[in-house]
DNA sequence: GCAAAAGTGTTGGTGTTACACCCATGG
DNA sequence: CCATGGGTGTAACACCAACACTTTTGC
């Protein structure tokens, strides 16, 4: 009666890998689009919400259990998307702190980390409208990253100032003053930090012992404390 | 093959009236949730995207022509969302400078406008989860006034800086220094309005003949220059 | 071994800018 | 009466400098 379409949903995982942002793509392993790179992703079952179906589908074809962020993107329905027939996707942002045990599984027969900006620009070819969500996704993190708690969930339980300064300089590709990063980060009171009172082992070039920090629950939707320079100077836009 | 899905679209239309934020419902004259007031939607074809279905479903609901902004907002398909069949529904947020002419179409008998903030809390009932949706709509139209130029989809060709303000207002539910207000969309470099040179009439209480301003396109995604306030005062918000 | 150098994290200071708040003037 | 323009104090922050604590290097 209703014209009958199919629903997926595509997740694009994000992560800070090796000092650059980068997602997990898999390679299909059946038609359409064999052997391309695409977005892990499946279709929607009829009893299961689009965010279960998007956890459901990221545990199975990447291996990933309870990303810290997970949010709907968008939907994509351009007639003729899908080769095979009418498809409508929806699809997620994940956001992850490590790959821990990446595995591929289902139709993908390989999982594997890119650059975020290689894999937009013209480096090779990936299956269906991808590229475009992936376009979307990364402009999403980065407005999502200056108002909400959104860089707590690329690091892992206790973290360092600098390395969550590295997810805001390596999201926004900029650098970021590190005296006003934690002034704005402490002084706050819609602060999403706190210390623990301890100090880490510097890193293998040596330094003074960072202190370390986890993320609070007391953050109140007042956006981040850590702004984009509002400097609009032409030059560092790349 | 493939589970099989309805795919619809429904359209969250904004606009200030009457000094409110409104929103524009229709009254469903078919089953399921007859005669319950809900967003105007429909199905998609096979062969049009989801812009352009929105797009169609706009004008044969409510009349409603070329909105000066349309903007998916997210994807809803919980179990059971339809009684008749597994339906996932795309919303849509359209803002509009007045509604011309409405006219109610197609399925629904009847369309008028509604005080955004009265109609999520419980007046009345919404059909299927159109209330969490219209939710999502005002916290996506209060975020993006924000960083964008959205605020002259609220207002006609030409318009005073009064009017603007209004938006701005009426949104945030809160109030803008008038001087400030002029100041940060002039002064700016990022500014997305221009003088026309000409003044408007005074309006019915008197005061000075208002300067009139038209949007430029020159907008450069630089978000907007007003910001709500930063001052964390509990007693505003509400 | 030991001191100096280099690398990293933390604290302090200063000039500039944005803007909240107030007042004056114009039509 | 409302729109516009000007003025002032405060807070945020870009930029710079100093200091603390570590590893590495040179002798």
């Amino acid at each position: 009666m209703f014209p009958s379409f199919a629903v997926t949903v595509d997740v694009v995982i994000l992560t800070i890998s090796d000092g650059d942002l980068c997602v997990l793509l898999v390679r299909r392993g059946g038609d359409p689009y064999r052997d391309h790179w695409a977005l892990p992703g499946g279709f929607k079952l009829p009893d299961e919400t689009l965010d279960q179906a998007a956890k459901r589908e990221l545990l199975e074809e990447t291996g990933v259990k309870a990303p810290k962020h997970l949010d709907q993107l968008k939907a994509y329905g351009d007639p003729g998307r899908d080769p095979r027939s009418n498809v409508v996707t929806v699809a997620y942002l994940a956001v992850v702190p490590e790959l821990g045990g990446i595995r591929a599984g289902g139709d993908a027969d390989r999982a594997q980390l890119f650059p975020v900006r290689q894999a937009i620009q013209r480096r090779f070819e990936l299956a269906f409208d991808h590229r475009d969500i992936l376009r979307d996704a990364l402009q999403r993190v980065e407005r999502d990253l200056e108002s909400s708690h959104l860089a707590t969930a690329f690091v892992g339980q206790t973290f360092t100032l600098s390395e969550l300064r590295a997810v805001y300089e390596r999201v926004w590709d900029t650098e970021l003053d590190a005296a006003n990063f934690r002034r704005s980060l402490l002084a706050s009171d819609a602060s999403f930090v706190e210390s623990t009172g301890t100090t880490a082992a510097p890193g293998p070039e040596g330094g003074r012992p960072p202190e370390m920090f986890r993320a609070t629950d007391s953050w109140k939707n007042y956006g981040s404390p850590v702004k984009r320079s509002r400097r609009r100077d032409p030059r560092d836009r790349r």
